[in-house]
DNA sequence: ATATCTTGCTTAATCGTTTAAACAAGGATT
DNA sequence: AATCCTTGTTTAAACGATTAAGCAAGATAT
C-alpha cells in the first residue's frame, strides 16, 4: 500500500516548513504573511503530488470531526431510509458526512450505537429513540452532546426534537373515518409507551370521544415490533374471524398496516365498503393495493432538514435553549376511507 | 463542553505514565511486564473516571479507521437501504462502522464521495458504480485501496465484485414467461451501458432468439434513471396506446416496474390475462398489487454479507488475487407471469 | 563481590495536522 | 546610528493515543 502524500510531503519537495504549507492550504496566507509566489509554489506543489489534508489529524487536532451520527430504528425501513437520505443530503450541504446505525428498537443496542458513535468522536447524534431509552438521551444532553431526536419524543427531557404532531394527525385520521359513516373504528398500534405511539392512541380515542362513540378497548389493537408478523396476525384474526366486528381501521405505522393488510387480504373482506382503512406514513404499497391506501404524510424531507439544521446549529451553540420543532402532517385521502365519490359518479 | 477524559487523565490520577495506562487498556499486561496489581489500579481507575478511548487519535497513530464507506445509488430504495442494513450488521460484528452516501448514478457525485471518504481514512469503499465512473474504480484499485463492487461491476477491472449472474436471470425469467404462452414479450430497462444492466438486456435476447422468437428492437425500452417517470411513461405508452401491442412484459429493476406499473394501471390492462409481468428485484408493493407480482429474487443478505467478508478480508491483504462472486438469483413465481395453475383449478 | 537477568515502570518518538510564538533580515523613523 | 516596524519564514507544542527502547532496583548466578 503506498503511503499517502502528507503535508510534510509537500513541505520537504520544496525545502519549506509544514508551517507554511499548512497555512497556504487553509488559505490563512494573509494572516499568516506568506508571500504571494511562495502561497503559489506551495499549491503548485500540492497539486503536482496531489496532496490530499488527512481529515483524521485535523480532527484529532481540532476536536471536530463533521461527522453525525445517525441512529434509527432500521435503515431498512423506506420512512426512515427516506429520512436518512435527507439528512445525508443536507448534513453533505454543510460540509457533514454521516454515519449510520440501526438500534432495532433495542435498548442495548441502542446504547452500544451511542457508545461507538461517541468514541468515535462524532459532532452530533440524530437519533430516533427506543423504548426505554431516555436515560440514553437525557446522558447525553447532560453531557452537553449535541443530539436531536426524530420522530420519536421524550417529554420529560429538554432536548432539540423534530416531530409531527401525531395527536393531531391521528385525531384527523379517525374523524375523517368517522366522517365517512364508520363508528365501529379499530386501531393498530405499536405495544410501546413512547410517547408519539400514546399520541396516536390518544389522537384515536379523543376522536371517538368526540364524536360520540365509546371507545372500546378490545379494539384497540397492539403488537411488539419484534414479532409484528404473528402479534398483527393474531390481533387482527379477534377482530375479523369469524366474523368481521368493525368497519373501519386506523393504523399507526405503515408497518403495523402492510401486515396487517397482508393478513386481512386472506378473508373475504372488501376494502373499503366492508372495511375502511387509513394508515400513518407514505409506503409504496399503498398505491399498490386493489383500493389505494388513505394515509397521514409526514414530510420526511421537512424532518430531515430540520433535524441537521438543529444539529449543526447546536454543535455551533450548545448553549442554545433546546427547541421542539412540531410540523404538521397531511392526511392523503384516497380511496380505502370509504369516502363516497359523489361527483365522480358519472364515469 | 466538558472535555472528555483521556489516558493522560487517568495517569495523571495515578501519578503513572500514560504509556502504563495504555497497556493496561490494550490488555498487554504481560507483554509489557505491567505488576498486577498497578494493572488493577489502572482498570479501577479508567471505570471511575469513565474513560473512553479517543478513536481518532488511535486511527492517527494506526493508520486503521475501522470505517468502511458504503456508497450506492440511494440509499431511499429499498433495494439498497436492504444491503446497507446487512452491510452495517455485518460490518458491525467486525468492529467496522459505515459512513454512507448516495451517488444519484452521477459520476461527480461518485467522484466527491470517493474523494471525501478517502480523506477521511476509511478503510474500504463498497461500492455500487454509477455509469463512466470505471476510471474512479481502476484508480482506486491502482493505489491499492480496498474496494468491492456490489451489484455493478466492470468486466475490464480486477476488483472484488459480488454480484448475481444477471444473464442468466433474465433469461429464467424471460423463459418463464414464454413458457406461459408469451411470445410478444417487451422489456424495460434502464438507459444505461453499465454491464449488469447489459447482461440483463442480453438474457431477454438469447431467451427470445433460443425459443424462435425474433427480437423486435422497438420492444426493448429504455428509460434514464433521472427522468424515470416521463420516460417510462411516453415507453408505456408506445407499447400499450392506442391498442396493446404485447402480452409479456420484463422490467430490468423494481424501480422501473413500479414506475411501469403505475402507468400501466391507468390503462384497462389486466394483469395476467392481457399482459403478463415479471420483474427484477423485490419490492414489497409486488406483494399488494392485485396480481402479485413475479420477480427474479436477488438475496440482499448474501450480497451484503461477501461484499463486507470481501472488504475485510482485502484490507487485511492487499495483494491477494480480487475474487468475484457470482450469486445465483431465483425466480419467484407468483400470478402476475400468468401460469396456468391447473392444480388449483377445484378452489 | 561482581556480573547478569528479571521485573516494573518511564521516556520519548511518532502518526498528520494546526497555530502561537520566535526569529532573522530589511526598511522606515528618529 | 540606534530603535522600531514589517515581512516572511521557522520552531515547537499540542491533539490522544501507541510502543520500542531505556533505566533502576532487586533477584539470581558465578
Amino acid at each position: 500500500m503506498k503511503k499517502k502524500v502528507s503535508l510534510k510531503d509537500v513541505a520537504e519537495h520544496l525545502g519549506v516548513s509544514t508551517a507554511l504549507v499548512s497555512y497556504v492550504m487553509n488559505n490563512k496566507e494573509k494572516k499568516a504573511r506568506v508571500s504571494a509566489e511562495m502561497a503559489d509554489k506551495v499549491r503548485k506543489a500540492a497539486v503536482l503530488l496531489n496532496y490530499q489534508p488527512n481529515l483524521i489529524a485535523k480532527s484529532l487536532k481540532s476536536g471536530k470531526t463533521n461527522t453525525i451520527g445517525l441512529i434509527v430504528a432500521d435503515i431498512s425501513n423506506p420512512f426512515f431510509s427516506g429520512i436518512a437520505r435527507v439528512i445525508e443530503d443536507e448534513a453533505k450541504k454543510a460540509g457533514y458526512v454521516v454515519l449510520f446505525g440501526s438500534s432495532d428498537e433495542s435498548e442495548e443496542k441502542s446504547q452500544n450505537l451511542i457508545d461507538v458513535f461517541l468514541n468515535r468522536q462524532v459532532d452530533a447524534l440524530i437519533i430516533t429513540a427506543a423504548e426505554n431509552t431516555e436515560k440514553q438521551i437525557r446522558d447525553l444532553t447532560r453531557r452537553n452532546i449535541p443530539v436531536v431526536m426524530v420522530d420519536r419524543y421524550f417529554p420529560g427531557i429538554e432536548t432539540d426534537s423534530v416531530h409531527i404532531d401525531n395527536y393531531q394527525a391521528a385525531y384527523k385520521a379517525v374523524e375523517q373515518l368517522i366522517h365517512n359513516g364508520r363508528r365501529r373504528i379499530a386501531m393498530m398500534s405499536y405495544d410501546t409507551n413512547l410517547q408519539h405511539m400514546q399520541d396516536r392512541r390518544n389522537g384515536y380515542k379523543d376522536a371517538l370521544r368526540d364524536n360520540g362513540i365509546r371507545f372500546n378497548s378490545n379494539w384497540l389493537k397492539k403488537a411488539s415490533y419484534k414479532n409484528i408478523s404473528e402479534e398483527v396476525s393474531r390481533e387482527i384474526d379477534d377482530l375479523i374471524s369469524p366474523v368481521l366486528k368493525v368497519d373501519g381501521f386506523f393504523f399507526a405505522t405503515n408497518s403495523l398496516a402492510v401486515e396487517s393488510l397482508k393478513r386481512i387480504n386472506g378473508f373475504d373482506i372488501k376494502v373499503p365498503e366492508d372495511l375502511a382503512i387509513i394508515s400513518f406514513d407514505e409506503r409504496e404499497a399503498f398505491d399498490f393495493f386493489y383500493s389505494p391506501i388513505t394515509y397521514v404524510n409526514q414530510s420526511v424531507a421537512s424532518i430531515g432538514k430540520e433535524a441537521v439544521k438543529l444539529a449543526i446549529s447546536r454543535i455551533n451553540d450548545y448553549t442554545r435553549k433546546p427547541s421542539e420543532v412540531v410540523l404538521q402532517a397531511r392526511l392523503v385521502i384516497r380511496e380505502s376511507c370509504g369516502r363516497k365519490l359523489k361527483a365522480k359518479l358519472t364515469k
